[in-house]
DNA sequence: CTGAAAGCGCTTACAG
DNA sequence: CTGAAAGCGCTTACAG
């Protein structure tokens, strides 16, 4: 019932070639004239290409392949749009698959799916992989490409913040504020890359001033609202605080350490005072809002489509900066 | 370099046409032997189907097209969520493609591009659509379906909540705490039937108690969180406030109206009590958290799928309801 | 600048 | 239960 090139042909009466050849637009291959009858009539009668069929052929496609851990996190979003954005300025279509971490069977199933088509390209978005997966991946000659998340393993190519830094930067704006005994809540240290290069610069910035880390003043999770209301209860639990001001590992976690602040009767930033990590657009929402070192989620997506693209193996990178919202106190 | 079904004939000695059978589960057609012989080598193979040259052949695939209406909401995901779940269990693939509400143009691209593929049907979330591309869409022959969005016109197969109930739910919620003075804040009045409906379950409930609603109580806007600090403003710039309680028109609007309550020094629920419509995450996350008629995203989206595949062209209300929380104060 | 023809990898009547 | 063959709609060397 659809309209084809065959049909095009017919009422031109040019050949599929050519009528091919406008459509495809190789340039050269066709006079002005041709060109402009053949889109005439594709226009008249409605015609759409059939993408299975250019797929078949030519072996590849616009479609990039996202692959989402679907683990909660508020910022996903955020480096979607920024990959929307490259996306619909680059032509290419966005197929989306979800998956969790650490769960080897279900990142695999997500991999085939996106593997069954031609795709251009393959893009994690803070999917902790697999070994097996990895060499899944790399047999395929598809390019691929990790966003939000680094690996021990350099070969893998990644966008994401820098989280050494952000940890040390979180941790030093504290310090220059006055703060000493400062705590860190709510990262996942057991499985967590990310987790574990925030506390190592949490530790660089509180080694640079000779401060000896005390281990209540930690306390892991998984990035949650609730290790965030765990954290506080924990801080809680000893009169007077331990610590004058807490890295959140994500703002959820900040938020779950000022909701449970607040039902406990301690005042934020007065007697505690907060730095989140991520600094989406929950932190102006909050009250009071929350200082946050800002990760560019939007510039992450954006910017990994091209590298994908250009087959660009390196890791790199994409800035981080504190937001000064109302959060931390100075400590005279 | 991919293996084909040509390849596992060549190793199993069966012919193309037994292998595609076995492969595509044609009951009957393939003895049990010739089966696990055909999946051994498909496997040591490391063969994956090529979706672009079955989707040719059969003219259909598994893909699911869900068009998103990129303007700021914040509910999208749980209604994705959903799809995404049901699809999972369906065997479905998702493509997700954006547009702009308003934007003919926008729209209509996307809607070419997900045709392009033999697309198993579209799902359109909280898409305006305008009336040529309802054409576009009626004239494909795929099945389609809205989410979370509802026409004047009933022969647009849609899912959403019952908007003129969720105003009235909302009114006679705070009618009920001894409210007469209700504010209504953040719909969009202009271009919303959404909105529209909310408005008239508002006036229903307002009617039965014979109030005579005050223009200056009915704040428009865009559904946004810049539009729940302009309508606090607004409310504000007289004093005493003309309202007791005000029925935000999204959980960004309430929020808005939250934080520049704050601001001014106006308490709630003390002063004024405050019911959001949506009822996300985030009237968890905010002080006082909100009282919200909650609507069930995550349900819309899951059952959306199941509608488009059976081809259903009800147009249905997904429930909503109170969820009690910190904003509401009972007059006495 | 254009056309005839082969072929991409699969499915499916048709015949046995 | 199985195979030979046609065909899905397109692209692209090859030849002119």
């Amino acid at each position: 019932m659809d309209v084809t090139i065959k049909d095009i042909a017919l009422a031109t009466g040019f050949s599929t070639a050519t009528v091919s050849r406008v459509l495809t637009n190789k340039e050269g291959y066709f006079s002005k004239n041709t060109a402009h009858k053949v889109h005439k009539v594709a226009k008249e009668l409605g015609y759409k290409k059939n993408m299975a069929a250019m797929e078949l052929v030519t072996r590849r496609s616009d479609v990039i392949a996202v692959i989402i851990n679907s683990t909660k996190t508020n910022f996903a979003d955020s480096i979607v749009a920024g990959i929307q954005k490259r996306a619909s300025e680059l032509g290419n279509t966005i197929i989306i698959l979800y998956t969790r971490d650490r769960d080897e069977v279900v990142q695999r199933q997500a991999i085939i799916t996106a593997l069954e088509r031609p795709v251009a390209g393959i893009l994690l978005l803070s999917v902790d992989i697999a070994p097996q997966n990895v060499e899944l991946l790399k047999s395929s000659n598809t390019p691929f490409y990790f966003v939000s998340i680094a690996f021990r393993d350099a070969s893998l190519p990644c966008i994401s913040s820098d989280d050494h830094s952000v940890g040390y930067m979180a941790t030093k704006y504290l310090l220059d504020r006055g703060h000493r005994r400062i705590g860190l809540a709510g990262l996942d240290l057991n499985n967590s890359y990310t987790g574990q290069l925030r506390l190592d610069g949490y530790r660089s910035a509180m080694a640079e001033k000779e401060i000896v880390v005390s281990d209540e003043w930690i306390h892991a999770g998984d990035f949650s609202h609730e290790s965030g209301i765990e954290a506080m209860q924990a801080y809680a639990s000893q009169s007077p605080l331990p610590i004058t001001a807490v890295i959140a590992g994500s703002d959820l976690v900040a938020i779950g350490l000022l909701n449970q602040a607040q039902k406990l009767g301690i005042t934020v930033p007065e007697q505690l005072s907060v730095v989140s990590i991520d600094g989406t657009v929950l932190c102006d929402y909050v009250h009071p809002s929350l200082t946050s070192v800002t990760q560019d989620f939007y510039h992450m997506g954006y910017v990994s489509l091209g590298r994908l693209l250009e087959h660009d193996h390196e890791m790199s990178f994409t800035s981080s900066r504190i937001v000064e919202r109302d959060s931390v106190a100075e400590l005279r």
